[in-house]
RNA sequence: GGGGGCGUAGCUCAGUUGGUUAGAGCGCCGGCCUGUCACGCCGGAGGUCGCGGGUUCGAGUCCCGUCGCUCCCGCCA
């Protein structure tokens, strides 16, 4: 890790150990750091020194320094000293090429040890794999390693990359509460007690989403915040209970305002951090073709495998199961998995993968070379002239795997989006070093919730709604939930929504409209975030923004394969945090004075 | 809430159809070593096989339960 900057020269140093080199040589320096690695050959010492910058070797002299050699005996793993003396051209033959410092060596004259370490429960020097949940609990050991150094620097340049374009486009930064109120919808809130009114609870946000409208009701009109946001739900690889956000909102624009903004931040952001991917402006996919053509509303459009209706191909089958579904307004789907000799256990295994998304089953057939015919557990049922239909819409030859499902529609699809993506994993589909970025829009307003029997905002209650033909939603058009479409929009890249936002509500009555169709009566609905509504009557401009998933952009810069790898102090999956041992009971007088007791 | 994987030395792991004394590499400790850079050589210490119960003459190995970690489904506007 290259510094900017010299050090101020003191006690300690006056370099940085990564940064000498030839160019220092015949000079004298102080360096000061860890003790990566010793090699004591009894006469010759060799240590090698680390710090944020690198490393360099320290070589000791049993007669040239003879305290200092004597001292550096004693040396041991992460120990931390301070060392001083001549910055030596090594011999041609002593380079290592391995090393930015490997031109030369600090031959030591005075060696002081600051602080000795214990031995560390594992070896801070090596790449090798340790447990998660120790490195969590030696947090300030994994920290000094290799690879959380690069995460954590490669985050930072992220952010301020992302401050610095912003605010040459005149947007301020500004912060709004954590101790909020707990809103309606969505995930599960965190909860504080409130001392000052026992019974009644602080919420963290799971969001800013209603401060930033307010900001521009405010007169702000570019707003950003990078900030930390809560959501009371279990962990996965992308997702932890705090997680940070790049949050933006912006007065008087409309969708390609927001575009065009986002495309400046993180194009800059890309091509800061070396991560090659097209240049803007990034392509547009509607959300319905997402999810017809590969099952997921984030789709990785890497490699094909498309997914193809099979509806007309199966029109009047006589198979019980594809011709109930279809009557029933329901969908047959299938991809092409290509010729994979896939043994029977291994069509179990996607089978359960697919009965774990929600499909009932799964068909699989593999076109005959001979007669082009499958050998499927269903070819009996079907005529030659369906298999051959099928065949040809999936543009399969003989030796293809087929895999189709029958179900409604929207579950067929996004059953044979997730085997897709377990079919490029196993297979390595997709190329190496290729990247792939667009903007999902035209976003349903609304999903139908069967289980609560309701209708549910697909993006947030707060997202101005659009007619199917795009143009802003008049109250008339709120009386077609089904139809309806949202001004709202997400940024995939290679499969992953790394950002999300939308065109918000800025009129009363369509706010309160839609309110009222998700369930929130304008009563209800005034209690819980009377705040905005009552902000919204005294002149709300036109405003939407957008907000990004920090923790799993970086992520996917560094190339790591979970988030924690790029934040410094993460929690374990299960929400708890091995470090500190959070979240731990506290003492019965903190309870009394919120006014809680346990059960 | 549900499913999969993992849990053996400080670390990373191996451990056969259940078999008598549980191994390796790295690390650690001691000794030797003046050009190493994952230094080398010699010697040594180090184990509640996650925890509890069961089956068995005998359990790291089989069964039940439980805890922890992890990946996924649900959930996450």
């Amino acid at each position: 890790m290259s510094m900017r900057q010299s050090p101020r020269p003191n006690l300690f140093r006056d370099a940085w150990a990564g940064e000498l080199d030839g160019g220092r040589a015949g000079t004298e320096a102080r360096v000061s750091g860890w003790v990566h690695r010793r090699r004591d050959h009894g006469g010759l010492i060799f240590i090698d020194l680390r710090e944020r910058s690198g490393i360099v070797q320290l070589v000791f002299h049993p007669d040239a320094a003879p305290a200092a050699h004597a001292a550096a005996h004693g040396l041991r793993s992460e120990d931390v000293i301070s060392a001083a003396g001549q910055v030596t051209r090594r011999a041609p033959e002593n380079v290592n090429p391995n090393l930015s410092t490997g031109e030369i060596e600090l031959a030591v004259a005075e060696l002081e040890i600051l602080a000795d370490a214990e031995t560390p429960p594992f070896q801070v020097d090596e790449d090798t794999a340790v447990d998660e949940n120790l490195r969590l609990r030696y947090r300030s050991l994994d920290l000094r390693r290799g690879p959380l150094q690069t995460a954590i620097a490669l985050r930072h340049r992220v952010s301020s990359t992302i401050r610095e374009v912003l605010d040459a486009r005149d947007f301020l930064e500004i912060e709004t509460p954590f101790l909020t109120r707990s809103t309606p919808e969505g995930a599960r809130d965190f909860l504080v007690p409130a001392r000052v009114a026992p019974g009644s609870f602080y919420a963290l946000p799971q969001s800013p989403q209603l401060f930033k409208q307010l900001l521009m009701i405010g007169g702000f009109e570019r707003y950003y915040q990078i900030v930390r946001c809560f959501r009371d739900e279990d962990s996965r690889a992308d997702r932890m209970n705090e997680f940070t956000q790049l949050d933006v909102e912006m007065a008087f624009v409309e969708e390609e305002d927001v575009y065009a903004t986002t495309e400046a931040v993180i194009g800059a952001v890309f091509e800061r951090c070396g991560f090659d991917v097209p240049a803007p402006p990034w392509p547009r996919m509607t959300h319905a073709e997402a999810i017809s053509r590969f099952g997921s509303d984030r789709p990785d459009t890497r490699f094909g495998l498309e997914l193809k209706d099979l509806g007309t191909d199966l029109e009047g089958t006589g198979f019980k199961v594809f011709a109930d579904t279809l009557a029933g307004g329901g969908a047959v789907k299938g991809i092409n998995a290509g010729a994979r000799e896939l043994p029977r256990s291994e069509l179990d295994v996607l089978t359960e993968l697919a009965r774990q998304h929600g499909a009932k089953g799964l068909v699989w057939a593999f076109v005959q070379e001979d007669d082009h015919g499958w050998r499927s557990p269903i070819a009996k049922f079907l005529t030659p002239a369906e298999m051959a239909a099928v065949t040809a819409r999936l543009g399969a030859s003989p030796g293809d795997l087929l895999l189709i499902v029958a179900d409604e529609s929207r579950t067929a699809a996004q059953v044979l989006g997730a085997l897709r993506l377990e079919l490029a994993r196993r297979f390595e589909l997709v190329p190496a070093g290729r990247h792939d970025i667009r903007w999902i829009v035209e976003f349903p307003m609304f999903t139908w919730n069967r289980e609560d029997q309701r209708w549910a905002a697909e993006h947030h209650p707060f997202t101005a709604p659009a007619t199917p033909a795009g143009a802003p939603a008049t109250l008339a058009d709120l009386d077609d939930p089904e139809a309806l479409l949202s001004r709202a929009y997400d940024l995939v890249l290679d499969g992953n929504e790394i950002g999300g936002g939308s065109i918000r509500t800025h009129r009363t009555d369509i706010q309160q409209r839609v309110l009222e169709m998700i369930g929130i009566e304008a009563e209800e609905a005034e209690v819980r975030f009377g705040f905005l509504l009552g902000a919204l009557r005294f002149g709300a401009p036109p405003h939407g923004g957008i907000a990004f998933g920090l923790d799993r952009l970086v992520a996917l810069l560094a190339g790591r394969e979970n988030i924690r790898e790029v934040i410094a102090f993460p929690k374990a999956t299960s929400g708890a945090d091995p470090l500190t041992g959070a979240p731990a009971p506290v003492e019965p007088a903190q309870l009394r004075d919120l006014g809680l007791r346990l059960r």
